[in-house]
DNA sequence: CGTCATTAGATGTTGCTACATATATTGTAG
DNA sequence: CTACAATATATGTAGCAACATCTAATGACG
């Protein structure tokens, strides 16, 4: 269903602002599915892309700093998803040698165990489709990261 | 600047598992924008989004429940969106005759005042740019449609 | 008419984002 | 070495999403 039929709007002053709500709307249709998809492993979107980012330091720790800097949003509290991750026992948090500020963050066995159950599902869900094939996908991504482009810097000049 | 610096993410299994990334990454791009753009008019993207479903309506009142399917977070709750319009006195809210269970919701004229504020930062945001065409969102559009649309199918049948 | 499922809306809870601020530690300029 | 800016993290708060539950009113069916 296009995106017109989905919230019942017909009228747009441009593709500009059709493509803008269409992000915004598209983004939480995958998120609602992949939050969906978690919950049976009692996991969040941002707890799991905490693991997602540990597990792939591959045994290297990583500080909360890191962490922030390496999800989506850069502006949510990778401390308190921490917290969360650690009253689960699913991550190990201890002070950074080298820097009392820090603290160092590891992915335990039983988070790598509930990522390994998680796997399967998410590669399930790239089979090929006719569709919507690899290469609509990556169409689909660089329009993306120009749209971005094309945003930001037209707010900077707005803002001078 | 590409998904895969902004992330810092490299590998990725597939264009689809990026183009999802990218999907909801660009999305909270876009929101942080619009975000800082209607807090200088102390409103929230839901607000606003509610108050252009209400001015859309054109005097026509809208129930609660009409907000709720327009809205792009379909799960929010719109009841609580229109208390605090009211607060800000920016929306109106009266029993509804026929249906003693529903509520009208009208936007007022304060509120009318503050979406025609609103208006020209939209537009100015739309003027074409060469390295992001009004043919580029198109297609953009067009992609993210069909995106949902297989997503969805594919959690269909996943659930059976 | 009376029963009961359905509908519209309100409300309570949890976790998250965004933002401001606090605390402790480190780096740096004089 | 001292003062102070910068850094790493933690914490407090407001608003929202997601989900469950509750109340009141309506519609449908025997």
């Amino acid at each position: 269903m296009a995106i017109d039929e989905e919230i019942q709007q017909t009228k747009w002053e441009s593709f500009r602002q059709k493509a803008m709500v269409n992000t915004m709307f598209t983004s939480r249709v995958l998120e609602a599915a992949s939050a969906a998809m978690l919950k049976e492993h009692h996991l969040t979107l941002p707890q799991y892309n905490i693991l997602r980012i540990l597990r792939g330091r591959k045994g290297d720790p990583s500080t909360v700093k890191l962490l922030t800097e390496r999800m989506l949003d850069k502006s949510s509290n990778a401390s308190r998803l921490v917290d969360t991750l650690l009253e689960k026992g699913l991550v190990q948090r201890v002070p950074c040698p080298n820097d009392r500020r820090a603290v160092e963050v590891t992915i335990t066995a039983a988070g790598l165990e509930v990522l390994s159950g998680i796997d399967p599902k998410l590669s399930a869900r790239d089979r090929t489709d006719p569709s919507f094939t690899e290469a609509d996908a990556e169409t689909l991504s660089d329009l993306l990261d120009r749209f971005r482009a094309v945003v930001r810097s037209e707010i900077e000049t707005l803002t001078l």
